[in-house]
DNA sequence: CATATAATTATACGCTTGCATAATTACCCG
DNA sequence: CGGGTAATTATGCAAGCGTATAATTATATG
């Protein structure tokens, strides 16, 4: 009677009457391959694009499948913006793997990363923005962006206070909250307006504003590879 | 034939068959009820919620309306962020009007004013995010996005000139960058999660922050009003 | 007070959305 | 190799979306 609005098949002719072909896979790899495919729509798209039908046909299946994996739409979207906030987070965070021993120049490589490519991004930026207004009404990602804050914040945190500083506790708490706004305003019209900043400019202004906070001189402390 | 998702008019009966009662008004009137109406409901409910028949019912008029004062939809959500975009600026530059000369007093007033309501306000996030998303889409939205962010730094950048202090054109480019970017950070986590601060934390750090990057103590400067 | 006209309402249409459910089929296990 | 079963597809549905257009009516104007 009324127009249906999904493709079935589009290599099987309708007269032969077959169905699509398919292969089945353990539960991760599909859960991953529907939350990849939200996450990408999403990034150049918003939330508006991101709809049941057009993360199937992004992830290769067919609509229905969603359902089988995740309650509702709404809990998949929450899975795909957990998985946004962990991967900016071990961006910054892989880091630390390779650096020195000096706590100073483990936090400016940290600052420092946070602040460029791949963390800074108009395309993630589109993504996080895109979460962030469903935050206000689903209280459960609410959560979990609290959650995703308090986790960076706190490794910040962490890493402050290996300084060699002789500082109270309340100050560390301020230090980090301070330090964590900077980089997270510098991030954010860094990925809104790209050109609005040269190479390089944001992780140096970034380095000098932190180690004004904290007290000491973090571009100094830089190994020899910045610009 | 199939159900019809609008109420013509709550108090008149179907059986009576008469029109929902209205008055004619101009045309200047009618454009910014349906604005406010449409800025309400991406304030809090994101722009899902704000549909053109929650705007107008919200305006006080039936849905047909908006198209005949906006040629689209998509019009008078751009009238909408224009308007708050104006909205924020005008806000900012009044606290100015009654401050004190002392250009350290100007500034703290400035940055203490950004970091608590009503500046810092899960609605005004809410609305903020919900046109942020669609600023990556539309280039009309992004020049709109990316004036008002110029504007709000040039005039942070103009009240640290006025700073007593010696420092090159260059090095107060930085300043005013890292300057806007702790006070965007903290007002957005302010905003987000209004509950993971204390009351006044917000503007002490910021206060303290911005004085580090620049130099001087700028909390010792505020009048004494703050708690 | 009559009339024109523009503001406003009412109605309808085609499309998309998220979700439920039935039908199928690929793959595991005996 | 032949079920069983769970993964996957196919289909359908009710609701809501933006928009187009026709019908009304409030108001200005003479």
């Amino acid at each position: 009677m009324q127009a249906y609005n999904y493709m079935p098949c589009p290599e099987s002719s309708p007269v032969t009457g077959d169905r699509r072909k398919f292969s089945r896979q353990n539960e991760d790899a599909r859960r991953s391959a529907l939350i990849d495919a939200a996450i990408d729509l999403v990034a150049d798209g918003g939330p508006a694009k991101a709809t049941v039908r057009a993360i199937a046909e992004q992830a290769g299946v067919t609509p229905g499948l969603i359902r089988h994996y995740f309650s509702t739409k709404e809990a998949l979207m929450r899975a795909a913006y957990a998985q946004v906030m962990d991967g900016m987070t071990e961006a910054s965070l892989a880091v630390l793997a390779t650096a020195p021993d000096r706590p100073e120049a483990r936090l400016a490589l940290f600052v420092a990363a946070s602040l460029r490519a791949p963390v800074v991004d108009g395309r993630a930026m589109g993504l996080w923005a895109g979460f962030l207004h469903q935050m206000r009404q689903d209280e459960e990602m609410r959560a979990a962006h609290e959650a995703g804050y308090l986790h960076y914040r706190d490794l910040l945190q962490g890493l402050i206070a290996e300084l060699p500083r002789a500082v109270v506790g309340a100050r560390l708490r301020a230090d980090a909250i301070a330090c964590n706004a900077v980089i997270d305003g510098l991030w954010l019209e860094g990925s809104a307006l790209p050109h609005a900043f040269a190479v390089g400019e944001l992780e140096q202004i970034g380095l000098q504003a932190v180690g004004a906070i904290l007290g000491l001189d973090l571009a100094a402390q830089m190994p020899e590879k910045d610009k």
